[in-house]
Order: C-alpha cells, then sequence, then structure tokens
DNA sequence: TAAAGTGGTATATTTTAATATACCAAGGAG
DNA sequence: CTCCTTGGTATATTAAAATATACCACTTTA
C-alpha cells in the first residue's frame, strides 16, 4: 500500500480539470456570481465551466447558493476544505512563474487567444 | 493578460498527467531505471509510462540517459528545473493526506486495485 | 538452441474530457 | 407584446489521453 500515491492522486483528481485549479484560485480572493467567474477566465468555455464547478462542489470544495431570483443569481465560494487548498495554489502560480518558460503543450494551448 | 493564470496552466500543464506528478515524486528520492518505476506504481500502463516520461523529459523536468548495454539499461532523474516542483509535490501529498476521503473519481479509480 | 530480460516502437482501439449547439424559465426594460 | 438577461439542461460531436496488442534488439542463462 503506497499511501503517498494515493495521496497525490487524490489531490490530483481534485486539481487537474482543465481550469479547476485557476477556477479555485479566483475563488480565493471571494465569493463569485458565475458570471463573473466566466468573465474572468475568458478561454473557458460555457459547458466545461458548468461541469468543472459541479464536480468541485461534489468534491466539497466550494459551495453553491442559489437565489430565487430571475434572472438568476448563483454565487460560488470556496469551503474550508477548499480553503486548504489556497497554499498548494499559490505554490502552482509560483512555480509556473519562476519557469515561465511555457511547456511546449501549454504553449500550443494558449496560443490561441 | 492574466499572469496568474498563465502560470497556473503552465504548472498544471507538466503535472498533471495521469502518474507525472507521481513519477516526478518517485524520482525526488534519486535516480530510478525505468522498470523500478514501473514496479513502484503498479497501476501504470507500460506505454502510459513511456509516453509520460517522454513529455516529462521534453517539457525539461527529467533527464534520461540510456546505457549502451543489452538488455537495455535507461535512467531517469530529475533536472534543476524539476527539483524546483519538489516543494510543490510534497504539498500535494499532504493536502491529500490530510484530506484523505478521496474523491468521488479517485475512488472510483483505485478502487479497481 | 531456446527462452528470458529490458526498454523501447508502431498501430489500433477504447475511454475520458472538452466543446458545440439548441433550448429553457420568468421577470424587467423598451 | 417582444426581447434580453442568467445560469442552467440535454444531447451530439470532437479532440485528447490512456490502454491493448504485437513486435523488436542482443546478450546471457539454462
Amino acid at each position: 500500500m503506497d499511501k503517498d500515491l494515493e495521496n497525490i492522486k487524490t489531490t490530483l483528481d481534485v486539481v487537474c480539470g482543465k481550469w479547476k485549479a485557476v477556477v479555485l484560485y479566483k475563488l480565493t480572493s471571494g465569493t463569485l456570481r458565475f458570471g463573473e467567474i466566466k468573465k474572468q477566465i475568458p478561454l473557458i468555455k460555457h459547458q466545461t465551466l458548468i461541469k468543472q464547478l459541479k464536480e468541485l462542489e461534489e468534491d466539497g470544495l466550494i459551495n453553491r447558493k442559489s437565489y430565487p431570483e430571475v434572472p438568476p443569481k448563483v454565487e460560488y465560494s470556496l469551503t474550508d476544505y477548499g480553503r486548504d487548498l489556497e497554499y498548494l495554489l499559490t505554490h502552482l502560480v509560483e512555480w509556473g512563474n519562476e519557469h515561465n518558460r511555457l511547456s511546449y503543450r501549454a504553449e500550443k494551448e494558449l496560443e490561441e487567444t
């Protein structure tokens, strides 16, 4: 039984959706509405954001608060569980910053911007 | 231009192959032969390991040293560039450990063991 | 002389993730 | 009235990642 291996998988599984870590990082600054998240991550697609938010919620990392208004208003925020990722997220940013030579694949993807 | 977003993508892109972070973590303890890595990560498939090692090498995170012997002997080790990930990797392990409730998806995957 | 061992290549197939497209509810603005 | 708004649902399609399968080189061991 390799516990380290399981632990890494646990964390990655929760963070490694195409934009999950970015979404979580945005939420570290505070509660955001669905549309605000979308605006702050211009490349993300509507469906993709919806699915990733749902998974993050299922995994207990974010709260979803829906107001009974029309047009709808839905706010997302980090749970305590998710807030524990904050430290890790800043390290994701830092490593990327210090090694700002984009990877071959990341570059290929972002150049469509 | 959202630099944080790019930085996160850079890091994730390098780490988020199915077993990449685990491979890197194993290598933090020192140089390993191909077969040793495979043995330490029983669930990884031959082809998958080969591909991920190649990508890690392309991204400059690991060194590949091949000895002209038969049967072949190939050793993998972290580059300085990759060693800078060590801190991040230990945090991946830690968060997973502190939140050892496996995510819905991670559980589903590992239960086939 | 046949078989085993290592770290691959090449190719096809399956599984998973991301994307595109169309549609909805119901209140307010014009 | 009609259109716009927001945050979705449902479905189909495409792209990407992982897996399966077969094969190879050459030396050593049995």
